[in-house]
DNA sequence: TAGGCCATCTGGTCCT
DNA sequence: AGGACCAGATGGCCTA
């Protein structure tokens, strides 16, 4: 249930088909003409304009009188304006000024589109991903830091993903339709849903559930990061200790209440980079992720998916992740993961962020 | 119809 | 001067 882009544009239609345009065409993309905003001081959408240093020719007659006013109604001279004397708004002016609104609008757009690109990518990775019942952008923020927190307890605690506990941590903070879509996709394992989700990343018949490998867990080629939604495989969910039915009908007091509470306190930090994920690690180095077990690749398995995720959403704002690897000790620790993680054969992404 | 979510525009601030 | 980023404002769409 994806909406049509650019709303706003429709507005823009609606102004451009009422002919209210400059001639010049500058107003394009939903821009309003500043005769508009000007003379009308409110706008098709009925928004109001505080004229600062907009380029309306209003301006340009406010401060001429403003400039009048200084000389008293009785002709005696008022009190000289201090500061800097601002600049005419002359036509070329205006016309620069409103370049360089409608330049910077077209950069904000396609900033948010970059940004909401980034948030898709995300989508996919969570544990219900589904093109038709899109997460909203904070309740898959609030998903993915959950999925993060979770997996990493599963490591540091040695918590049972197929616990009550990770499905709780998984839906800690949502609302209340979002637990129960999680909650669902962890009942049922491999939906048609999610098989449609290989699907569209490798195509039909590429690895993942229903590929060729026919290994719940042979995950498809590269692309996006290795989907950690292999752990929420039948084998894994379907027997889940204490996960009766659709619990988040009845959610406990603490969890998934209904609605968007607020973020409660601080939570486990996202994937705690210590020796111990290392140490739990070596237990199996050479685990193949297509010959895991659930017992002797425990800690592997889950490591690679905490690592993917952890990198894949630290990849949206890589900037920040470079600053931060940089920072401390991180960086020995990051390349003892990825050591490790190399000789799962699990790390595709993380091979491609080196 | 109210409320949630979203896209867009906009002005301000900071930085190069 | 201009770009990036941010937050506020606004209207449209959708759903309960």
């Amino acid at each position: 249930m994806t909406k049509p882009f650019g709303k706003s544009g429709d507005v823009s239609e609606l102004v451009n088909s009422l002919g209210w345009l400059e001639e010049d065409g500058s107003s394009q993309d939903g821009e309003e003409s500043p005769e508009m905003r000007g003379r009308h001081g409110m706008t098709v959408g009925g928004r109001i304009r505080i004229c600062t240093e907009l380029g309306s020719e209003d301006m340009e007659e406010e401060e001429e009188e403003d400039e009048e006013e200084e000389i008293g109604p009785n002709g005696e001279k008022g009190p000289k304006r201090r500061g800097p004397k601002k600049k005419k708004m002359t036509k070329a002016r205006q016309e620069r000024f409103r370049a360089r609104r409608v330049k910077a609008n077209a950069r904000e757009r396609s900033r948010m589109h970059g940004l909401n690109d980034a948030l898709d990518n995300l989508r996919r990775v969570m544990p219900c991903y589904s093109k038709t019942q899109k997460l909203s952008k904070i309740e898959t923020l609030r998903l993915a830091r959950n999925y993060i927190w979770a997996l990493s307890e599963v490591l540091e605690s040695g918590q049972s993903p197929e616990s009550h506990g990770f499905v709780e941590m998984l839906c800690k903070g949502l609302s209340q339709p979002t637990s129960n879509l999680v909650a669902g996709c962890l009942q049922l394992g491999p939906s048609p849903m999610m098989l449609n989700k290989l699907e569209d990343k490798c195509g039909p018949g590429v690895g993942g559930v229903g590929g060729q490998t026919g290994h719940p867990l042979s995950y498809p080629s590269p692309g996006l990061p290795s989907p950690p939604y292999g752990s929420l495989e039948a084998s894994h969910l379907l027997h889940m200790k204490g996960f009766k039915g659709p619990v988040y009908d009845n959610p406990s007091p603490n969890e998934c209440s209904s609605g968007t509470p607020p973020y409660d306190g601080p939570l486990t930090p996202p994937l705690s980079i210590s020796g111990n994920f290392a140490l739990k690690q070596e237990a199996s180095p050479h685990e193949s992720e297509r010959n895991y077990t659930p017992h002797s690749g425990h800690h592997a398995h889950y490591l690679s998916k905490a690592m993917h995720l952890f990198i894949f959403v630290f990849n949206i704002y890589f900037d920040n992740v470079l600053s931060f690897l940089y920072s401390s000790q991180h960086i020995f620790l990051f390349h003892r993961l990825l050591g490790l993680l190399s000789n799962t054969g699990s790390c595709t992404v993380f091979k491609l962020f080196i």
